[in-house]
DNA sequence: AATTAGTTTGACCAATCGGTCAAACCAACG
DNA sequence: CGTTGGTTTGACCGATTGGTCAAACTAATT
């Protein structure tokens, strides 16, 4: 009956502490989810098939979460932050340009090493994004907020070229996280002797593309 | 026993011709099909969804189509030319960074005009695109061979600026597109006063961002 | 009007799915 | 070593789903 709720909650709010076993089985299933789920969405993922690839039955991985739901809200919580960390390692004390391309280039590298994180955030906002309403309104929204006023003011201050802020981040996130979403498409477009790895010639269009963009 | 090959196969091969009826509910379906797969996904769509929204019973729908997939390919098919179409009307006699930018602005229209097909066509990407190789074969793969010959062509000739053409069809697919696909991201991040029709600003910016591409 | 060709439906089926539960099992600890 | 708390499972359940089928019904043709 504990395990259930420590499924839904975050660890470490006063309630027992996990069971080795626990934490183990816990980050298995994790594991397995987002395989899971990024391969096939939400409603194409079966509970047996997270199961199974967990190592787990299907009452088993029950004991640990309470339903199919929890496990996908628990994984998009938990990745939230994982995601937003390049956005947030944007520094106002850095060159301008060189903390949007860092921004850039960090993200293009994410969609490189972590697509299977790409795929679920891009499966759940093209569904309406149903449980990410919350965590946008707190996490996202004002952490956004946060770095346009700071692309606004290098703006306004000459040091970058006169850009919508929130269309320029939108610029980033679509043209990184298109790399991981649409990767079966760019291969499949891409000639054989770049389809193999398009990341290095990626990252030297978009270096040039925001640089061109950016310089005031 | 004819009407459930109609489904699958194209118009006009000298088989038997359309029913009035056959006609009126074949787009009746097509159109609640899009409706109901670009909001759920493949598999989280139902067959009584689609025949609901189409105004007719489960089994007189499977009269029309063998099945949910046969529905499912009958779209991607249908829709691929439309969704072409502005990549094709890329002219080689016209000025080529207007031609580039006409087609970025006819592709951001369509985003926000056939959001729908978007979805679809994303989603079906995300999956891997199962149902679509085929098609890419034939039909998408000669296609961008051919611009990016004439993109390459413009570039060599000094007209625009160096650019890696099929990467720049990359980013023009995935700028443009991010606009229908992420909707709902979009609006949740933008402040009230521009959430409600984004378009108008992203279309500014955009044009600024590929002219400044594709200066010389 | 009668015959044919095309259309629609209610009832049904097998498979799959998310989830439950009691009972068996196991690890830890006094 | 026995007991307690935590773990695992087989069997099961109700709901949903894609799809079938024979029979009823309607439109077109002569």
């Amino acid at each position: 009956m504990e395990a259930q709720v420590a499924g839904t909650t975050k660890p470490g709010q006063g309630e027992k502490p996990l069971t080795r076993i626990q934490v183990r089985n816990r980050v298995a299933i994790l594991e397995a989810a987002l395989d899971v789920f990024s391969a096939h969405g939400f409603r194409g993922a079966t509970v047996d098939q997270i199961a199974t690839s967990a190592g787990l039955s299907k009452p088993n991985l029950l004991y640990y979460f309470a339903s199919k739901e929890s496990i996908h809200v628990a994984l998009l919580a938990g990745l939230m932050d994982t995601w937003l960390a390049p956005l947030r390692g944007m520094n106002k004390d850095g060159d301008p340009v060189e903390e949007i391309l860092k921004y850039v280039h960090r993200k293009l590298e994410m969609s490189r090493d972590l697509p299977r994180q790409s795929r679920l955030f891009a499966n759940e906002v093209l569904q309406g994004a149903p449980h990410l309403s919350a965590l946008y309104g707190n996490t996202l929204n004002p952490l956004v907020e946060q770095k346009v006023a700071l692309i606004s003011g290098w703006s306004k201050a000459g040091k970058i070229a006169q850009v919508h802020p929130y269309h320029l981040l939108f610029s980033i996130w679509s043209l990184t996280q298109h790399y991981a979403d649409f990767d079966v498409q760019v291969r499949t477009v891409l000639p054989e002797s770049e389809a193999s790895d398009p990341f290095p010639q990626a990252a030297h269009h978009l270096d040039t593309l925001f640089r061109k963009l950016l310089a005031p």
